[in-house]
RNA sequence: GGCGACGUACCCAAGUGGUUAAGGGAAGGCUCUGCAAAAGCCUCAUUCGUCGGUUCGAAUCCGACCGUCGCCUCCA
């Protein structure tokens, strides 16, 4: 395996080899959990779950770590204004997340630990970076000193020194030694709920920012991580922070390479409740489209690549998942058929070809774009030559393992349809066969049209009629 | 103001010094068909924002310009 990624810190592309050999260690960037989750959040998750996928697929072992931030300023703002405690509140969005994930066919990470179930853990880091000398305390708040850690900034190369010193700290009545240095613990103050504060060693009050990152990504995945990744708006100042934080407490490097996934937008815009352009998974899956296109055209971008959201675009994606389907099934019909000959030697090796292809593309900075066109190209010889009958069964089943194989990454084929809708299809299907038979074509398009309302397509071919859910 | 990304066909997009410039969608043609749909096949960029430069050779490297977008403040 020689995987290479773009790690962040470093601008450029460097060879990947996990700490503990054929072992990664990934800590994910999760939401914060006040309110459903838009496509462009999706698009980290979706992102996410496909590098998962892909370094399985590249014989690596993989520990995903996905946080639930549940306690910050939305949050709270969130559950004061719907009169519920703090978690109460937050339950209510993990559950629509979870709900989304589910949808698009995301794998579940190994753990979401949730930033309110390891406030001990965040204390225990407070107290080492105060043994260390990296915070003051003032008014029950502890701040970390940027001046006390000179590697501040190496991830964004952002220079502290130019760091405009924004109005916004004028809101903050907390008092700091330098506006630039940001709060690991925050005092109680005047009006905040009880349900969101905690009475610790520090004092009452609840974790700064950025902590929690630091706390339970060490916790479940130790103090060096392979992998961490976000979104590009988390490099500043979240994930410069977290590395402060987490050196600084344990004086060893925090993360080996840093991943960033460019943002969705939407026809060329940044997607904002203002202009309209703001979509929820419901939002979209309520026009008629299904979450295997929406997941198909959320991963075919690769990652740093700015994604243009467009309804356009989605249309196409269905189609695309579409081909894939449709092959799938020819596929399954041929190798379905009786014969015992063994798969030719040629198939073989395109099957090995198309492999590898498909592979590099992942092994080059995960690019998606160029494991889908490498698939693609496959999935036309293919239909060549099981047009030109050329594709013997056994060739037929190696071509669709490895279809089956690919998309183990891509997760866009649907899963087997249940027993019960296949039965009834069938039915349909060889009473409409009946009546075409009869040449009673009125009664045997009623059949097709009012499969079609349902969403199932039946396709008439040389060898009989075939039936699928439409993308 | 500081830092950064991007600009390849009608749309999305791969490609980062020598390839016929991937692939998907759309469109047009053909095959199949009771009709239709679906599906499959074929066609579809002498050219990579503009102008210069480096080089035997550039979409790929350098410079300028134009345009789009992002971060610098909570944000996937």
């Amino acid at each position: 395996m020689s995987l290479r990624l773009f790690d962040t810190a470093a601008r450029s592309l460097v060879d990947f080899q996990p700490l503990a050999p054929g072992h990664v260690g990934l800590y994910t960037c999760g939401p914060t959990v006040y309110n459903r989750v838009h496509i462009g959040n999706l698009r980290t998750f979706v992102w996410e779950d496909v590098m998962c996928r892909a370094l399985r697929s590249l014989g690596l072992s993989v520990t995903q770590v996905m946080n639930l931030t549940d306690i910050d300023d939305k949050t709270i703002r969130g559950a004061v204004a719907e009169g519920l405690p703090l978690r109460e509140f937050t339950d209510r969005h993990i559950a629509t997340f979870f709900e989304d994930l589910k949808t698009l066919n995301v794998i579940p990470a190994a753990v979401y630990p949730r930033a309110t179930d390891h406030v001990p853990e965040m204390v225990e880091i407070v107290k080492k970076l105060t043994e260390r000398g990296h915070t003051y305390e003032s008014d029950g708040t502890f701040w970390f000193r940027i001046a006390s850690f000179p590697a501040y900034g190496k991830l964004s190369r952002i220079d502290p020194s130019s760091m405009k010193r924004g109005a916004r700290v004028a809101d903050d009545e907390y008092e700091k030694e330098d506006v630039r240095d940001f709060a690991v613990w925050k005092g109680a103050k005047e009006g905040e709920p009880e349900s969101a504060l905690w009475e610790t060693e520090l004092g009452k009050g609840r974790p700064g920012w950025h902590l929690e990152c630091s706390a339970m990504s060490m916790k479940y995945l130790g103090e060096t991580l392979d992998i961490h990744t976000g979104a590009v708006d988390n490099i500043f100042p979240h994930h410069e922070n977290e590395i402060a934080q987490s050196e600084g407490a344990t004086g060893k490097p925090f993360v080996r390479t840093w991943l960033h996934a460019e943002h969705l937008i939407v026809d060329g815009e940044k997607m904002a409740k203002s202009k309209g352009n703001f979509f929820t998974l419901p939002d979209v899956l309520s026009r008629g489209y299904s979450p295997r296109a929406v997941r198909y055209l959320l991963l075919s971008v690769p990652y740093r690549q700015k994604l243009n959201f467009t309804f356009d675009a989605l249309r196409g994606a269905a189609s695309a998942v579409e081909r894939l389907e449709s092959l799938d099934a020819r596929l399954g019909e041929r190798s379905g058929a009786a014969d015992a000959a063994a798969a030719s030697e040629a198939f073989v090796a395109k099957v090995a070809e198309a492999r590898g292809a498909v592979r590099a593309g992942y092994e080059d900075d995960l690019n998606t774009a160029a494991a889908l066109g490498a698939l693609f190209g496959f999935v036309k010889e293919a239909n060549t030559s099981l047009e030109a009958g050329q594709l013997g069964p056994a060739d037929a089943a190696a071509a669709r393992a490895f279809l089956r194989e690919a998309d183990g990454v891509l997760g866009v084929l649907p899963e087997g349809a249940d027993a019960s809708l296949e039965a009834e299809v069938e039915g349909k299907i060889a009473a409409r066969q009946e009546a075409r038979k009869r040449r009673d074509f009125a009664a045997s398009d009623a059949i097709r049209d009012e499969l079609a309302a349902r969403g199932i397509l039946l396709e008439d071919t040389p060898q009989g009629v075939r039936w699928r859910r439409k993308g």
